[in-house]
DNA sequence: GTTTGATTGAATCGTTCGTTTGACAAACCC
DNA sequence: GGGTTTGTCAAACGAACGATTCAATCAAAC
């Protein structure tokens, strides 16, 4: 599975990377083309002459990373779907597949772990301002899928205060991406120094507990018949 | 209660009601000295004579809104410690001190509840850029404080992991506050049209579950009224 | 009626921004 | 080898930015 948007050209290759680190670290706003040609030690035109503009740039970034996040996402709600085979799928693992996809396809070699998260985190906050609009039908249908599956998993839940709950674990799930390093100043350490496998693991029980809500089946199974068959 | 910082000179006020209508609809960097003298119909100069410059705004507009939130939340924070005298202080009411004071600030006169929530979630969002120095040591202080009211309340979460679940509820805070016209575009209606009383219970409820996640004990009653946090 | 302090309007400063241009050279194709 | 393509470069463009200056204005105080 080769990525066909990177670019093969050496100065091309630079540029982009040197985009990406910085506008994790400073944000796209942040970022002029100046500071991108200065790190790949390019000049000033160049950005212009390779990608066409600087939004141009900003898309293209945007697009391979979250693309390719979002495909994920997708092949693995459809996994799980088909393994229970119409029935409703287990709250962690819908949960699951929304959220490990956003750690699973770092590349090492052109980015920093933790600059990959914070990238990741602020193309999220971006929305929906400078999104490509490939990008952001592509969100309208992951909401649809995932919200769906949400809904039957947990059938007595209203379907508004669903998409709530929803939309309250999109936040700490942006917020654990990109604010890792505001944890460790508030707390001054108190936050030790896990994993992202472990980070993750502590979100999805956080957000599983917060949809779930004390409602529908337990993790622990201990309740009698479900009505579940709703759509 | 007067409120010693707002301006009493006229056009003084009207800058400053511009500039945080601005700031709200666009976010700070986004906003130009240009832009808020147009929209109050002054001149280019009228901000830095009256505030010195464009930072020592930003940081004006700050302070007014979130120094107010933190010192009423440090306020119900020790009325209900008060009034649980040493005993741990139930979940809901804790998190409760935490988010109800920002949907209660609200100074209808100045700008729209919309645009405040908005606002408040930018400033939020902000940490730790630009962020002034007096508003940075509440948070710390505050920070503390409800950490170690959340520690008591649920002693058997371990603290790093305590940490890691308040970090992921602030995070579903700011995205409640900043991005409702988001899940809106995203669902298409199907997130109705609460009020921010129903908003705010049910995220109440999400991160209460979410903080507990099955651990001691759970609330009594398992359903009941939507809004049931008033006191 | 004069003085005074606050406020404005207009102009301008120095920077930085994204983008464009044209010269130049190396690489490539026929 | 001649012509085309491709890439790089310094230079400059016009626009917008925050900030500053200064004479003009004006209502209130004296």
């Amino acid at each position: 599975m080769r990525d066909l948007t990177f670019p093969h050209s050496k100065p091309k290759r630079s540029l982009l990377e040197a985009a990406e680190q910085l506008f994790a670290d400073r944000g796209f706003e942040a970022v002029s083309v100046r500071d991108i040609t200065q790190l790949a030690e390019a000049n000033v035109a160049a950005v212009n002459y390779h990608f066409g503009s600087r939004d141009a740039l900003i898309a293209l970034v945007v697009t391979r990373y979250i693309a390719p996040v979002n495909e994920e996402r997708l092949a693995r709600l459809d996994k799980v779907e088909r393994t229970y085979a119409g029935k409703a799928v287990p709250l962690e693992e819908i949960i699951d597949a929304f959220v490990r996809p956003l750690i699973g396809t770092v590349r090492k070699s052109e980015l920093s772990e933790r600059l990959f998260y914070k990238l990741i985190g602020r193309i999220f906050a971006m929305q929906g301002e400078g999104i490509p609009a490939e990008i952001e039908s592509q969100f309208k249908v992951l909401s649809e899928r995932f919200t769906r599956a949400l809904g039957k998993t947990l059938p007595s839940v209203p379907a508004e205060e669903l998409v709530w709950k929803i939309h309250f674990m999109i936040g700490g799930m942006i917020h654990m991406l990109m604010q890792q390093d505001l944890l460790h100043r508030m707390t001054q350490g108190a936050s030790g120094n896990p994993s992202m496998e472990v980070i993750l693991s502590r979100f999805i029980r956080f957000a599983a507990s917060g949809l779930r809500d004390g409602m529908d089946a337990e993790p622990k199974p201990k309740k009698g018949p479900q009505a579940m068959f709703d759509f």
